[in-house]
DNA sequence: CTTGTTGTTCAATACTTGTTAAAGTACTGA
DNA sequence: TCAGTACTTTAACAAGTATTGAACAACAAG
C-alpha cells in the first residue's frame, strides 16, 4: 500500500494505534496473535467476553485500519490477523 | 516495570498506543525521535504547529503512559522521549 | 518596575467513541 | 415452514477528549 503524502501515512499509522488503544481490540488482536488459525466471530466474541454486537463493531474499526480481514463461510464470519501490517507499524520505531 | 496482573500489563500496553492514536501525538514523538537531543516546549509546539496550552494537553498524555518524562530548567520545560518504553511496547508484536 | 518569554491551568464547546438493546438479515437443519 | 444460529445494523446515551481562548505564574532583560 502506498500513500499520496508523508501525513497520510502518519494519519494511517495513528490509525492502527488509535485501533490497538481500546483494551477490548488489543484483545481481540492478542487472541488472533496466540492461535495459528483464523477465527470465527462467536469463538473471538467468546475468549474476548463481549457480545457479538460489540464484536462487529470493533471488528470494523480493526478491518478499516487494515489489521484484520474478513471472510465469510456460509453464515460465519472468519477473521484474519494481517501481521505484516502490524509488524510494519511496529517496526516504525525500532529501526 | 513490574504488573500484578497479565491485564494490567495490557492495560498499560493499550495506554500506550491510545497516545500514540492521536495524530497530533504521533508527531510529537516523530519530532523527537528525528532529534537527537530533547526539545523544550516552544521547540515542539512550533514544529508541531500547535499552540503551547495544546501542547502541555498532549504531552501531559504521552508523560502518563510513560512515554515521555519532562525536566524544567530554569523557565523552560524539556522533553525526552523514552526510546526504551516505545521499543519494548512496540516490541511485544514483532517477536 | 515593565515588558516579553515560557509554560500551566481552567472553563467552555464541539466532537468522538464505547456500550447496550432491539430489530433485521441470512443461512442451516428438522 | 419453523426454530435456531451467527452475524449486522441502527438508534440512543453516557463518557471521554481535542481544541480554543483567557487568565495566571515564574523568570529574564531592559
Amino acid at each position: 500500500m502506498t500513500y499520496r503524502s508523508r501525513s497520510a501515512a502518519a494519519e494511517h499509522r495513528a490509525s492502527v494505534f488509535k485501533a490497538l488503544g481500546e483494551p477490548t481490540r488489543l484483545r481481540i488482536v492478542d487472541y488472533l496473535r496466540s492461535r495459528t488459525r483464523d477465527a470465527t466471530g462467536t469463538e473471538i466474541a467468546a475468549h474476548v467476553g463481549i457480545s457479538l454486537a460489540l464484536l462487529c463493531h470493533h471488528t470494523d474499526e480493526l478491518v478499516a485500519c487494515g489489521l484484520l480481514t474478513k471472510r465469510k463461510e456460509g453464515q460465519t464470519s472468519i477473521w484474519h490477523l494481517n501481521g505484516d501490517r502490524l509488524a510494519a507499524t511496529m517496526g516504525h520505531f525500532v529501526d
